[in-house]
RNA sequence: GUAGCAGGCUAUCUUAUCGCUUUAUACCUUGUAAUAGGGGAGAAGAGGAAAGUCCGGACACCAUAGAGCAGCAUAGCGGAUAACAUCCGUCAUCCCGAUAACUAUCGAGAUAGGACAAGUGCAACAGAAAGAAUGUACAGGUAAUGCUGUAGUGAAAUCAGGUAAACUCUAUGCGGUGCAACGCCAUGUAAACCAAUGCUUGAGAAUUGCUCGUUCAAUAUUGGAGGGUAGGCGGUUAGAAUUGCCAGGCAACUGGUAAUCCAGAUAAAUGAUAAGACUCGACAGAAUCCGGCUUACAGGCCUGCUUUUUUU
RNA sequence: CGGGAUGUAGCGCAGUCCGGUAGCGCACACGGCUGGGGGCCGUGGGGUCGCAGGUUCAAAUCCUGUCUUCCCGA
């Protein structure tokens, strides 16, 4: 059950989108990186993470392999997220970014993942 | 059997676990009930091109949608179709191959294929001359003359010359904007909206590129409830639908009948892991919906024609 | 979803409207001026005009299709 990632844990709004790109702040592992902004009290529901996964048209001009790219991100988050969610006091709304140039395995996106949700946590405690 | 060409069909499969989108009965809770909330067994879930956006429609709104000009498109003839620049048939012209022999027949293919006997323009080099023109050599001819033939230049040389994928003319068609169209609800700022009355001006503004025409029009009073904002719902998938059979037609296609329901997302649903099979899997992801065209593309299957080999 | 531009020599561009020779600058090669370099002067090489097809006697130019790159609007 905690596997799950149904609608609500999407980030939708196009305004929250927009804030999160002019004011969030951002952790990276090649190839990946989180753009992250906490979320105000209003604004936050029952979830504790909204999550969006983007890939850039530049990089992968055929819809297939960005839909692909998409895929596997948004697989690798969801079986990752049960740890991240046990170490987090507020909410937060999250765009995962693609920077690579090529198809990448589920394995070694596996890996990233798990480095960059590291990072990010180390990154909340400092503050 | 082999190789090639053309056309058509198909587009890896199986199992388990975790997850996504749509739909959803039983069931649980509140309640008299309608209903509301929870729940989630089961079912369904990208393409032949979903692509390029090159044509044609459906559908929706705009009443300043009218008239004229401009502009754009099409172009033998006949048919199909909702419509088309698509498709089918046919004629003509051109090209290739075979037969046959200097002219026809057969097969396969291509064609933006109306008009230069309305006007305007254009034709490098060569050539006397490229269109209100005339001239060299030889020959012929005349009362006389480029009057006639041949040579020569050129893609084209006197003939109602060529050229319209040159302007143009003829015929036919085309209102504009596009589902982010458009309708409704919620939130909520503010007087930017609408109607009526009255007043002044006819300046200015609006529209399809232009003209005509048409419409609006400062401010004030009264009345109405509108305007902006991508937050949600509808539009949104049962259709010029698919499949089978019968009938009509040379064909494109049409009619009848039976059965079926076959994606509907909205930062945007098909993936991951494990195991197995084979021929080892190409191009590639729906976004309002259909009909075409074009482009990309591994393998497999079917049909027809041609080449070559073997047997009868 | 809709609209527009671009492609010509190694690089940056003109020529395309209105069809007949493909050109300019930088770079490159050779020669000269100088003792040498730089600089200047002269000469020269180099282009399937994105690709395919068509119209035409003739196409970078006209027409059709197609591909690449880029931009704009909602």
């Amino acid at each position: 059950m905690s596997n799950s990632f149904p609608k609500e844990e999407k980030l939708k709004s196009r305004k929250l989108i927009e804030k999160l790109f002019s004011d969030g702040k951002s952790v990276s592992k090649f190839p990946l990186k989180l753009v992250f902004i906490p979320l105000t009290e209003h604004q936050s529901t029952s979830v504790n993470v909204l999550a969006g996964f983007s890939v850039p048209k530049r990089k992968f001009k055929k819809a297939v392999d960005r839909n692909h790219i998409k895929r596997l991100i948004r697989e690798s988050y969801r079986l990752q997220k049960t740890t991240l969610f046990n170490n987090l006091p507020t909410s937060y709304a999250f765009m995962f970014l693609y920077l690579g140039k090529e198809q990448p395995s589920f394995i070694q996106l596996n890996k990233s993942m798990e480095q960059l949700l590291n990072r990010f946590l180390k990154q909340i405690n400092k503050q």
